[in-house]
Order: structure tokens, then sequence, then C-alpha cells
DNA sequence: TTGCTCGGTTAGTGGCAACTTACCGTTCGT
DNA sequence: ACGAACGGTAAGTTGCCACTAACCGAGCAA
């Protein structure tokens, strides 16, 4: 999951196909700097953990983000999130009580 | 930021250090297999990404996860979102009228 | 069927980054 | 002041992954 969002040209799809909408690979190879098996490629690895959905039109594949893998990642940075700040009480409070 | 989230060496300090509290160098090193130089770089890739802040206790240096980093994330990602839900909101309106 | 386009797969290569070993500055205890 | 512990830095190596070139299958049009 992190680590697909972990290469830039990976977030660069998902860039395009934020702001341009749904689209096939040739266009995002056109409008992304890499060859299109090099797009085929991080499509696969973004459609394996659920960043990304696609639908055969013809003999063209429309992909589009799936909010799915956002999903996931939104509810594991807010439990991120809360057990950080519970560690961090409970580390204050154990110094707390060191100190005594 | 995404790039610092992207190494799994790095998401385990980062997971040592929610689930146990603050903890020095040394003992990251030793919950983390990996050697204590490695640490004190990932820690630097995270410091300066603001997911991580250090405090100087003596000779030693404690770190914390910081919330800055995860507060932007979370933001990012909120856009994201947002962007996305419209950009297809935008592509379904589109079709429907090609249709016609 | 034949030709054409679109796209996924394979093989191979190059570059980057994660890791370790060795070194050095700093700080505390004695 | 001396020794030890802690940790950041430099240099060097290795392994992985992103990329391209070449190939192949599938679907549409003539």
């Amino acid at each position: 999951m992190l680590d697909a969002l972990g290469d830039p040209t990976r977030r660069a799809i998902l860039e395009t196909l934020r702001t341009g909408g749904p689209c096939s690979v040739g266009v995002l190879a056109e409008r992304v700097p890499v060859s299109r098996p090099a797009i085929s490629q991080h499509l696969k690895v973004l459609g394996a953990v659920g960043l990304v959905q696609h639908e055969s039109r013809g003999t063209r594949n429309i992909y589009r983000v799936h909010q799915a893998g956002l999903g996931e990642l939104r509810s594991w940075l807010d439990q991120f999130w809360g057990d950080a700040l519970q560690a961090y009480a409970d580390h204050v409070r154990q110094t707390e009580e060191e100190r005594k």
C-alpha cells in the first residue's frame, strides 16, 4: 500500500487520473513521461493494492482511481494517529512517575 | 513524505515508536533488525519530512513520532479523496453527454 | 481473413538507496 | 583529565526496482 505510493511515477499516474479523470493506458503514457510498458507495470501494482480500478472497453482499458485503497490508507492513518497520541500520553505519565 | 513512508524499515521504526513510545537510537537499533547507523540515517529522513522529532537528553537522543507530518499526510489524503470524487463525477457527466 | 491498434508480458540493464564497517565528535562518570 | 558510552557521518558494496526494447495475444475495421 504505502510501498505503492512510495514511487514518484506511480504518484504521477494517480495524480493524472485524479485531475484528468479516468483514461486509457495509451493516454496515460502520453501524459506521464515514461514508456507504455512502464505504465502497465505501475498500474498492475496500483491495482494490486486497490488504488486503481480498470474497465475493458473494446481493446482499450480505462483506468480510474479506486476509493477502496484510499479508504484503507485513511483508516490506517487514523489508527496510527490515535495510537501515537496514546503512546505519547502513556510515556509522559510513566516519566512523571519515574521522577517521583 | 510518502517517499519516507515507502521504506519498510522506516515504517518499522515508526511502528516501534508508536507502540513503545519515545526511545533512544540505541534502543531502536535493538528492536529493529538493522545496525545503529542505518537507524540514524532513517531517522534523519523521517525527521526531514516532519514525521519524527528528537530531543537531546545527555548523550542520548530521544526520538518520538511527530504529529505534524501525520497531519500533512492526512490533509493530502483528504484533498486527494475529494478531488478524485469530483473528477469521477465530472467524467460520468461528460460520458453521459457524449452518449446523447 | 488481413491489417491495425491497444495493451499486457518477458528479458535484460542501469541507477539508486539501504546497509555495514570504520571513524570521529560529544558528553557524562570517576 | 581519562575512559566509556552514545550517536552522527563517510566511504564502499550489494541488491532491488524502475525502465526500455522486443514480443505476443486480443479485439475492431476493411
